[in-house]
DNA sequence: TGATCTCGTCAACACCTGTTGACCTAAATC
DNA sequence: GATTTAGGTCAACAGGTGTTGACGAGATCA
């Protein structure tokens, strides 16, 4: 093969791993993609895009990272929270590389979990608790593992109900859990979420 | 090493094997959990766990199966189902090898997503859809779906709120947060749930 | 022109995986 | 007593993994 041009395509090589590497982390588990998959797809050898970030888990934290300013919705989104949220896990057709994507793809992997509890931590239970002025994150943690549940059991085991269900209807059903729990919990809170029954 | 005499404690192997294989698999995902390490802790040759379940796979299928029949409330609990489905996921302190487990750990496997999907509709969703006398089986998913986000966060990414949190709040917040669903989904299927808030 | 640094390849290492076939041994059967 | 059969071991295969070191081509800069 012939060396290729550099300054053509070659540029910003590092960018294309790293792109490749947040496809392939939001369709299969930390330990199911693999460098040299990744490396393939850039066209690339293995051992640069190993070289390019020090190991795989560096790797697997720099996607999701990227992954995260790509997505400015996961981290809070503004009005009317319980429907927005539903909103966002049920209405994800083209979404691809996001990084929900990812961390529903790798909850179970031993060494990407670490990095996962942090993120989801600190980028939607802590920022989602303080919108909401909830100084209890309890109730903030069950819903993302309710938004969690909903897209694994949808996109990651694809089960049938949820795959047919009309969107309308799911969307409804999870903002109605995530209300009659908060509401149940504070009602305070509850009203900031702008309560709108959806029957 | 000796043969090993026969009759005293190499009865049964095939169970023995089976048993670590559900100890392991609740453990770790099903890539993670290998044949040798099961064999290991039987005492046993990678070679003859294998040749006694066939494939890796089948052992797991197997595994699944047995783990349901020791679960036997996870097959529909009898009474006020909001509440019983919360007490059930939280409730674990001892709990290891039940099937809940092993289908929190395995979910985002490519082997092992098919048999999990077929499974938990079959043991889960459809009978207890069945139980509240309901057709439609899309919020019953969703309830399912909450339970298995809960477990995760809680068992698998050993999420910090969702470990520190006293028992009683999480299993109220789980139970408002189903009871809330149905209510709005239907509520003639709700009463049947036996709601009484519990805030 | 020559030294250097970045970008990148190649081949290999060490390890771990499920799976297979040959083999051995104790118990049951004839 | 001889033979089959079940229970089990051993060594190896084929393939995949992340990782490493040696090396090379182009551009940069002195």
């Amino acid at each position: 093969m012939p060396p290729k041009a550099r300054s053509q395509s070659m540029v910003g090589s590092r960018d294309r791993i790293l792109k490749a590497a947040i496809t392939r982390f939001s369709k299969r588990s930390y330990e199911q993609a693999s460098l040299r998959d990744i490396a393939a797809d850039v066209g690339v050898d293995v051992a640069y895009v190993h070289r390019c970030f020090g190991s795989k888990e560096r790797l697997f934290a720099e996607a999701l990272k990227a992954s995260a300013q790509i997505d400015e919705r996961f981290t809070g989104p503004a009005d009317g929270v319980a429907g927005s949220l539903a909103r966002y896990v049920v209405s994800e057709r083209p979404r691809r590389g996001h990084a929900l994507d990812i961390i529903i793809r790798s909850l179970a992997s031993g060494k990407a979990a670490p990095l996962l509890r942090r993120f989801v931590l600190d980028s939607f239970v802590d920022p989602l608790a303080e919108e909401l002025d909830q100084s209890n994150t309890v109730p903030i943690a069950v819903i993302a593992a309710l938004l969690a549940g909903v897209s694994i059991f949808r996109n990651v085991l694809r089960m049938g109900p949820l795959l047919n269900a009309p969107s309308a209807e799911l969307e409804a059903l999870i903002a109605n859990a995530i209300r009659g729990m908060m509401d149940a919990a504070d009602p305070a809170t509850a009203a900031t979420m702008k309560l709108e029954r959806t029957p």
